[in-house]
DNA sequence: AACAAGCATTGATATTTATCAACATCTGCT
DNA sequence: AGCAGATGTTGATAAATATCAATGCTTGTT
């Protein structure tokens, strides 16, 4: 699935991420070379918790679940991931594994980096060295957030934080109603599947929000809210 | 309580650090010339989540807890910390404010070091600003065995898992048998003081530890993995 | 010694959450 | 259309965990 026959194509991705403006021409040829671009189908894997991490994605269409694989067949999702995300993870100067596995949700076009690129590039450029620190640190962040979120509220509040995740940031705007399944939404909590179904229908019940199949859709975000931050 | 009188003490703790031994003459007495020394006493705040992160500190002697603050007077206790340690969190690039607090456990001291220079040095030295990526990676790692920690485990699991982090990390070799208040103890596995109380107290009647006040001993430390992984 | 304040302990109870089993619904395939 | 497998739903129940209240134990202070 190499798409390097239209150069119009190549680089699109690297140009719009914040991160790459810090690469002098030359830097950025040398990464946009070596691009390789793949799609993916609902629910194959692209990277796998325990492999080596050999190249880093950024993602160009599509939609993408990261999670940890924990014990026995559970898994805890760390964030969705939309076009124009860098998933790496916290192997790079350590292990070089991935701590992370990350599948395709919908159909979802990634392209592959090689990791090589990547140190060369924070050994030679600062800037880029210092934009990939402000993003971990970023995601150290967000992963202080999801500690406090699931071990200090309960299921109703973190039902209601994962609802409030997905409108904001993970169908927002153009991408429309939120759509997941039972069973992620309940990866997403921490909480069994049968837990999730039953506060889902609480809040449908109590008109928070409406319920077609997997399609959810929020009608009253205040409340939300409201149960979200009262645990 | 500056130490700049002696000058044979001075940047031993940076020193021995690894991470500072890719710095030149110059850029080492750059930091040292800045250190400040501080004594904590046990239950003082070293630095508080939330405040502006002017200085990152270096473990010298002692002990210190730290943790996030978390909803309605609940905390988070992501890790204990000994001398050798930095303690600085994901504000660096980001907006510079601590998100974590940090809280002498027994009587510590510190050295202040200012966060300029830190960031100076990121920019001017690339290994420096890799060793720090490894660091903040290493430290997302755990922070994902943290989260399945917590999330995926039963309170037997959790505490043994406390108990063996502690045998090994904190109070390992010179530093004698575990000494950890209860309500420490509850807070580094998330479930209530009365929880942490009964379990303990589980565990000593199998003869598994032996406690006396806030000390530990633990006896028999194949079983406390069992219980670890079984969850 | 007497007291107060903080920490530890215990039992009773309520709440939260998971598990299990049965059944329903949907989806893709032939 | 009809079947098989996956996914969703529900109720009953058990297990895990928190809360509350009472009491005891330390420790430092007057």
């Amino acid at each position: 699935m190499e798409d390097n026959k239209n150069p119009k194509h190549c680089g699109e991705c690297l140009l719009r991420l914040p991160i790459f403006n810090t690469l002098t021409p030359e830097q950025f040829e040398s990464i946009n070379h070596n691009r390789c671009k793949v799609k993916f189908r609902p629910g194959e894997t692209i990277f796998k918790q325990g492999t080596a991490m050999t190249h880093v994605i950024i993602i160009n269409e599509g939609l993408v679940k990261i999670y940890l694989e924990g014990i026995g067949d559970r898994n805890l999702i760390l964030r969705m991931a939309r076009p124009l995300t860098i998933i790496g993870g916290p192997g790079f100067f350590t292990d070089f594994k991935h701590h992370i596995t990350s599948m395709a949700i919908e159909e979802t076009s990634a392209c592959f980096i090689d990791v090589h690129k990547i140190t060369d590039l924070i050994k030679v450029n600062k800037d880029f060295a210092i934009g990939l620190l402000k993003w971990v640190n970023l995601h150290t962040q967000l992963n202080y957030l999801k500690l406090i979120e699931l071990t200090q509220k309960g299921m109703h509040g973190r039902i209601a934080g994962a609802l409030i995740y997905l409108h904001n940031e993970v169908f927002s705007g153009k991408y429309g109603d939120i759509r997941i399944n039972r069973q992620d939404l309940a990866d997403l909590t921490a909480m069994s599947k049968e837990s999730a179904i039953r506060i889902i229908k609480e809040f449908k019940d109590e008109n928070i929000i409406s319920v077609v199949g997997n399609t959810i859709l929020i009608h009253d975000l205040p409340k939300l809210n409201a149960i979200s931050i009262k645990g």
